[in-house]
DNA sequence: TCGAACACGTGAAAC
DNA sequence: TGTTTCACGTGTTCG
C-alpha cells in the first residue's frame, strides 16, 4: 500500500550513516546538517519517527504543488488548444507569445476605436498610407473630425470624385453634433504623385470652412434647417 | 571545479550495490535495471566511467530543461507585470486568467466589430436596449443596414424626430456601396411605452422601400445623381 | 543506444 | 516553530 515508506526508512538508515554527503541523492554541497548520530538507543525510533513524519509530509505537500502546477499547465493546453502532449518549455514559450499578440491586438483595437471617435477640436489628416504598385494606385487614409452636417458626406465623394480618388472604405462616427469620417481612397497613379496627398488636403480644408460659414450664417439669424435640427438631437451618452 | 564528481563516484558506487532499491533516492517501484554487478576488475571503470558520463550528460540536459522552463515563466512574469517572487502555481493561474479574458475581450470587439459592417442583405432591427427610468427614457438600439444613399442619414434624422426620439450615439459604415447604420436612440416615456419599438421598425421599413424605389427609378433608364455615382466609387478592397 | 521530457523525493532557504 | 517554495539529481519512459 505505501511502497515509498520501506525506501524512506531505508533511506533514513543512510542519512543517519552520513552516507553520499549531505543526505540528498545526488550532488549535495551542502555544509550543515550533522545529525546527532545516536546509533542505537530508546530515544532513536522517535526522533526517527519524527523525521519521517516531517519528510512524508514535506513528500506530499511537494506533490501537492506540482499537482497545482500541472494542473494550470494543463489548463493552459486547453485555452491554448494544445495537444496534450506538448512540452512544458514549448507549451509556455506559446502562452508567452499568445499573451503578447492579445495585448498588442486589443492596444490596437482600442487605439484604433479612439481615433474613430469624434474629439471637440476640427482636425484634418491625410497620410500616405501604401503602394499597389501592380495596379498603379497610391493608397491614402484620410481623416476628417468637424462639427456634423447632413451634406458632408456627399461633398466628401464630391471632392474625391473631383481628384480621381476612388473612396476603397468609409467611416462615420456622429456623436454629440461632432463627426469623425476616415476614409482610405486610392489616387490614380498615372494623374498623382504622392504630393497630391497636398490635394487632398486642401479641399478637406475648404470643406471645413464651408461648414464654419454654413454654421456663421444659421447662427446669425437666418432660419435653421430641419436637417441641422434633426441632427441637434444627437447629444452625448 | 566539479564538486559534483566526487558524489557521483559515491552514488554510482551505491548503485552498484543495490542499496536504496532501483536506484532512485525514495520512491522507485521499480522492476528492471538489475545491473551486471561487476564487484571489481578491469571492465567496471569501463562501466562507470561509461555510467558517469550518461549521468552527467542527464543531469546537465535536466538543468537546461529547468532553465528554458523558467526562462519562459520569468517572461511570462514581465508580461504580466508580476513581482519576481510570485509563486510558479500563482503565476500560472494569473496567466490562465489573463489569457482568458484577452481571448474573451478580443472576442467581443470582433464581434462588434463585425456587426458594424455592412452586410450583402437588408436588414433591420430594433432592439429595446434599457431603461433610463429616474429621466423617464426608455433606450433602443436600432440597426439598418442596405444599399447607400447620401439622403439616408437625414431621412433617418427626420424619422427620429417625428417620433421624438432623441439620438444618443450614431455610427455608419459605408462598404462597397452598402452602408450600415448603427443608432442608441433615447425615447419619452411619457409618449412611448416599450411597443413603439414596432413605429421605430415600420419607419426604417419605410426607409428601405423608399431606398428601393430610388433604385427602381435609376435603374429603368432615368438619370442618376452625381451623389449617386459617387457613391458607385465605393468598391471592396 | 542515445537524447528528450517527465515525476519524484530530497536539502535548503524564506517567512 | 512548521509551512511553503524552489532547485537539484535522479529513475523512467518514449521515440
Amino acid at each position: 500500500m505505501q511502497p515509498e515508506s520501506s525506501d524512506q526508512m531505508l533511506y533514513s538508515f543512510l542519512s543517519g550513516n552520513q552516507i553520499s554527503g549531505g543526505g540528498l541523492c545526488g550532488s549535495s554541497s551542502s555544509t550543515s546538517s550533522y545529525y546527532p548520530l545516536a546509533i542505537s538507543g530508546i530515544g532513536e525510533t522517535m526522533a526517527q519517527d519524527r523525521a519521517l513524519a516531517a519528510l512524508r509530509n514535506h513528500k506530499e505537500a511537494e506533490r501537492r504543488r506540482r499537482e497545482r502546477i500541472n494542473s494550470h499547465l494543463n489548463k493552459l493546453r486547453n485555452v491554448l488548444s494544445c495537444n496534450s502532449k506538448t512540452d512544458k518549455a514549448t507549451l509556455l514559450a506559446k502562452v508567452v507569445q499568445r499573451v503578447k499578440e492579445l495585448k498588442q491586438q486589443t492596444l490596437e483595437i482600442s487605439e484604433s476605436d479612439q481615433t474613430l471617435l469624434p474629439s471637440e477640436t476640427d482636425e484634418i489628416s491625410v497620410l500616405h498610407y501604401g503602394d499597389y504598385s501592380n495596379d498603379g494606385h497610391i493608397i491614402f487614409k484620410a481623416s476628417l473630425c468637424c462639427d456634423d452636417r447632413s451634406d458632408l458626406l456627399p461633398d466628401l465623394m464630391e471632392i474625391l470624385k473631383s481628384l480621381h480618388m476612388k473612396t476603397l472604405r468609409a467611416e462615420m462616427v456622429t456623436l454629440g453634433g461632432r463627426t469623425r469620417s476616415v476614409l482610405v481612397v486610392a489616387a490614380d497613379k498615372e494623374m498623382h504623385g504622392v504630393e497630391s496627398v497636398h490635394f487632398l488636403q486642401n479641399a478637406l480644408k475648404s470643406l471645413l470652412e464651408r461648414s464654419s460659414k454654413l454654421l456663421m450664417e444659421r447662427s446669425s439669424g437666418g432660419e435653421r434647417s430641419k436637417r441641422r435640427r434633426a441632427l441637434d438631437q444627437i447629444i452625448m451618452v
